[in-house]
DNA sequence: ACCTGAACACCGTTCAAGT
DNA sequence: ACCTGAACACCGTTCAAGT
């Protein structure tokens, strides 16, 4: 929306400006249209440049990629406030990666994919591990659970995909029912909690409560 | 490997065979060369027919891939043998589902793009349901937990990827190292544990551990 | 030096022509 | 009826030609 305001450093390498500034129209082109619309071509017309001007800065398209998911992974990041207790903390963090993972849903296959080790992705792992230490948890623990925390809240966001949650649950639901019952007679006991599993957003806050309880039974000393 | 042996029933729909055949086909493609290899066009190739031919027993690529997650997900869960008490099943359950993920590596994202409402996916959720239920969990309590159960196996199984695990835990411990300690303060102080958890095995095991003794909290009376 | 159009080797799928 | 080649509208990327 706002002019193009030109890199005030005219010399050394201005390159960091037009990536950021590519991988944000990617970013935003994956949010309108989804990621198949993410093409070289499509976004070289986009950014208003042949196709292969997009070559100079980047080395390919999963370099294009990794640029546009280390710019959502910084997202939201920053801002983030966290207080209260060690429990609440780790509550506001998960909620925070949830958000921002289904906040761009068209992204979330391409982040699976990718390991954690991104700058963007790394801050989010040191304020966790931080919460995680200062609750008394060993760097081996915290590892383990941030990590568990992390993989649990990509699963959650990769199902939850860009679909109504009611109409999920009401499409399962009737997938369910349709099911031959005595073939599967666990399904058929527990129809409407099935579906209902299926509104990710309220799933996910039942499982980071479990989460935190299966936290609190690991460390060894409750407070005082 | 074996002679492709025509179907007995020659009137009705020969069908599920062509289909069965196809996506069999297809999952050893996928296995051998990686999801990018899976194109109409190649299958029909190593299938020794038209391109074209193809469509006859697939509206599009995309309900050639859901025959391909059906194929993937049925196999070894009928070979399934429980025993134990519920805590053995319940791990037991979580590592035939890992397995049968990481068996085919270049499948995870597409499973992940697909609610389990296949016919494949649904046995598990009912063997694992009745495990569950057995223990004595409600169908609402169940249902919640082999959802958490199922979304972070496949967390997990998103983020093995093909690569050696001990190559992937030298490479993030590398890459941890290279990060400016001063930015990251809490991630200096446990690297070697965070590098671990990208053992994604390992780590899993670790989590299936913590999980069930999150259940067992959940559980209103312990045996006895 | 910097930029980029033409060209290459692919896609999934439509549509009309073969038998 | 059943099958399928040609054609269309796309891809990512190489390479050589423009300035």
């Amino acid at each position: 929306m706002a002019e193009t305001q030109t890199p005030r450093r005219s010399r050394g390498r201005p390159r960091t400006f037009d990536r950021e500034r590519a991988a944000r129209t990617a970013l935003a082109l994956v949010d309108r249209e989804g990621l198949a619309a993410l093409t070289m071509r499509r976004l070289a017309r986009e950014l208003g440049m042949g196709t292969m001007s997009l070559y100079r800065h980047f080395r390919d398209k999963d370099e294009l990629l990794d640029a546009v998911v280390d710019l959502a992974s910084r997202e939201g990041i920053d801002q983030l406030a966290l207080r209260g207790d060690w429990q609440a903390r780790v509550r506001t963090l998960a909620r925070a990666l949830y958000d921002s993972l289904t906040r761009h849903p068209g992204l979330v296959q391409v982040r699976l994919s990718r390991p954690m080790l991104s700058p963007g992705a790394l801050r989010l792992t040191d304020i966790a591990m931080q919460v995680l230490l200062d609750a008394g948890f060993s760097p081996r623990q915290a590892a383990h659970a941030y990590r568990a925390l992390f993989l649990y809240t990509f699963g959650c966001a990769a199902f939850d995909g860009e679909s109504d949650p009611a109409a999920r649950v009401r499409l399962s639901a009737a997938a369910l029912t349709a099911l031959p019952a005595d073939e599967h007679p666990a399904i058929a006991r527990s129809i409407p909690a099935l579906a209902e599993t299926m509104d990710s957003k309220r799933h996910f806050e039942r499982g980071i409560a479990m989460f935190i309880k299966g936290l609190e039974a690991e460390l060894p000393d409750t407070r005082g």
